[in-house]
DNA sequence: AATGAATGAGTGTTCATTCAT
DNA sequence: AATGAATGAACACTCATTCAT
């Protein structure tokens, strides 16, 4: 079956499994809530979608390409990075896993149960690659010498996990804007202190 | 609840519910599986708990107690606290986060779905309390000068995304025993620089 | 309820439900039996009614409107009742009491666990509105001389009791076609003799 | 197993079982409730019934043992039977049917689901000799005089009809207590017309 | 392409019964 | 005699999937 149809309702159909998948779950999530939340009837998510899983694996993997895109380019302009540069990458990065709530929380949701959905492995490929992103952002800090030595590894690790964690750390929506908190934090672990005032 | 009944099988049955729950979420799970697990029949488990809920509830809950033990015993030793001693707390904390495998999954299931699960309010309670303990572990430790200046909120935000994200931020068991490389990168959110050899 | 699906398979699911709820009670009868009887899927019968309570109710309340109707229009020929009309009503009330036996028993079913089911409020009113049409006829018959001097409530009690022990004063079929006997005694209770040969 | 065992526990859990089954009915009515409802622990009723239709059908026979009793002394008193004689008998069939309600629902209960409960036999058979004790009055009544020319058995069958109706013309308990409504109209069937005032 | 009625496998839960204490 | 923990068959109900329209 290709997919010639309306793009347009595939997207919607898309947007609301993202939305419900990340709320209630895999299971909890039923194809009929996902038809209402998506405006469209029924029989018409198997019209674009070849099952429940075929959805799923789409909520999970597509998102991907669009940060892979982001590494991408920031690894076009590596050679010319400085502090400021990888201030402003932090920033966007916290920004992003802050802001794609949904998605975030699907993500999450496949790697707190990696026995069950084969789409781990996707994810498993995309944090690697993300790691070496991060180790090689080190590398070329400490070469100019905008970071103190550090083990790459570690921080790269420890960068990932805190990002991962930020939304972990709180649930009440209030907090959700403290984008610049976590900010000097995520700074320190690359081992950049700011200065109290 | 005090019930008489063998205290023996409600805790397997306890121990059978935390593994899978962590593994396959709530609606995945199945009471036969449990049952199964746990190596009592199926009706067997609705003699120990009134029913599923009541059982993830307990999973999600019971097992708080004894991390809430650890931080009261914490703060009677926080006068005499030194850098050795917050250095061996942050190993202590990284070693329950990442041995509690399935504890830990179950709480980051709750708070990624919390819109479906009212346990999240146990949980956001525990979260608060556990940040005013690393608060005040921060104005000890600036009191005392072992720590520099920074915005206990800020880090106490930050220390905790940080424990929950270890467990997000790799999937393959090889790399779970890595506890030093988390240990120093911990430690930076505090503002501790190690000096790399 | 005006849902457009099949009126057919509606009405073969409340037939197969009067007729199983009639013979072996609310909880004896399951969704299984009334498929099976019905000749439709298991599933089939939650797509027509809710659950198994609203095709209970149903069953009990959606055949009042037809006796609701008789009485109606037995009303708007009041005026000209003579004494062969009443006759003949109440051979009427006696053929529908003896031939909707799965209603009747329903009815019954309903009405000896009052506290259990909610339906009973929508059979009160009923019977409440049958005796009062009763009342009626006898105050017109007594007006009219063809009825002698009775108080008007004890005859609609002693009348509705009677209509609804019949079905229960024996249960070999053989006896079920006597409605000649029992109109006899029927009439009694209007305080008519017949004449015995 | 014979029965020594205390005969107060084992009436205890009849009069139990009696209630709770007239007020839900035979599935909804589990052990628990009637071990509840009669003071004892779950267990015991197994002790004194076999099981839950032992228990049942001894609900349903047992009882009628002492209308049979009052069968065999009106028999030899009839004799010497009056018109006031029968009316005094009229008036203890009804305060009976009225009063001992727990067990007329469950004799109801029964006869309407004939086909489900074996216990149905005795009941015919009692409602046989009940039948042939009032055609036996009628006889003597007529022989006497003081009871107009009809047919016995249709009267037998209309009385019948007329005493299990009674309790279920009406639902609320304020009527309960109209026996001298009911008797009126049973004297009717009778064939004897009170004079009005 | 879009629909939703039909299906039945699979779920949580109840409960009569057994039996060891 | 009295108890209640253990069991699993049986139930109401949900929902992904199919398919005729």
């Amino acid at each position: 079956m290709a997919k010639p149809k309306s793009n347009q309702k595939r997207e919607q159909i898309f947007q609301a499994g993202l939305k419900l998948f990340a709320e209630n779950g895999y299971t909890k999530t039923t194809i009929k809530d996902i038809a209402q939340e998506a405006g469209v009837s029924f029989g018409t998510v198997f019209t674009y979608y070849e099952n429940k899983a075929a959805l799923f694996r789409t909520c999970v993997t597509a998102p991907l390409r669009e940060f892979k895109n982001h590494m991408h380019d920031a690894r076009e302009e590596m050679p010319s990075m400085t502090l400021t540069t990888l201030k402003n990458l932090v920033k966007q990065h916290i920004s992003f896993f802050m802001e794609r709530e949904h998605y975030l929380r699907v993500i999450q949701y496949v790697i707190g149960q990696p026995e069950r959905f084969s789409e781990i492995e996707a994810l498993d490929e995309f944090a690697d690659e993300f790691r070496h992103f991060i180790q090689d952002i080190m590398r070329t800090g400490m070469d100019k010498g905008f970071l103190p030595k550090s083990d790459p590894e570690e921080v790269s690790y420890g960068y990932l996990a805190f990002l991962m964690g930020m939304r972990l750390s709180f649930t009440d929506q209030a907090k959700a804007h403290q984008t610049s908190a976590f900010k000097n934090q995520a700074l320190r672990l690359f081992g950049i202190q700011e200065v109290l005032q």
